[in-house]
DNA sequence: AATGTGCGCAACCGCTAAATG
DNA sequence: ACATTTAGCGGTTGCGCACAT
């Protein structure tokens, strides 16, 4: 049948990364590359699920990543960038060197979206909210969940590279 | 100084497409 | 062709900190 088990569902640590897990992870990923997340626990000596060491790695633990703010240039970036893609955050994260989906979604949602609702203006489909949406924004309704054509998953948004603009550096 | 509240971030959860036997 | 697992993605949650009362 079909591969061995992902990780060993006991004796799997949670929660907060220590120091020496962290360290263990980056040494592991400098001597090996990022192979086969499945194996790298045991690998390393580490009780983590490899989905957990993926996520830890790419979004905390990369050498490249710039972490600190984002730059207005990025955060203009990202808004245009969302406008044509949607929440399809690893597409727009892919645009924006040294940034992680992560962290794009948590900037997004947390100061973005906020500004945007600011502005009057609708974070899903970036146009002017009417006075009922407002309304129900301000409420903090959900609003109607609006799909970006170009962006079903399906797409993948290919056709969109064409007019997105170039990686930034 | 103590308590309450909101925000930001890291990590987890659940799902899907792709890969594998 | 099918069943099963992996890798990756997006949504959500929970903790810790800063600020207000």
């Amino acid at each position: 049948m079909g591969r061995s088990p992902c990780c060993e569902k006991a004796h799997t640590n949670k929660g907060a990364w220590t120091r020496e897990e962290d360290e263990r992870l980056v040494a592991h990923v400098r001597a090996h590359g990022e192979g086969c997340w499945r194996s790298l626990p045991s690998a390393a000596g580490l009780l983590r699920c490899g989905k957990s060491c993926r996520l830890r790695w790419i979004n905390y633990l990369r050498p490249d990543l710039k972490r600190g703010n984002f730059s207005r240039d990025e955060d203009e970036l990202i808004v245009k960038l969302h406008s044509l893609l949607g929440n399809k955050w690893s597409l727009i994260a892919a645009r924006l060197p040294g940034r992680t989906d992560n962290e794009i979604k948590n900037y997004w949602n947390t100061h973005i979206r906020r500004k945007l609702l600011g502005r009057g203006i609708d974070p899903v489909t970036h146009r002017p909210l009417t006075d009922a949406a407002t309304g129900a924004a301000a409420a903090g309704r959900h609003l109607l969940p609006l799909q970006h054509p170009q962006s079903e998953r399906s797409g993948d948004g290919v056709q969109l590279r064409q007019q997105l603009p170039g990686p930034q550096g």
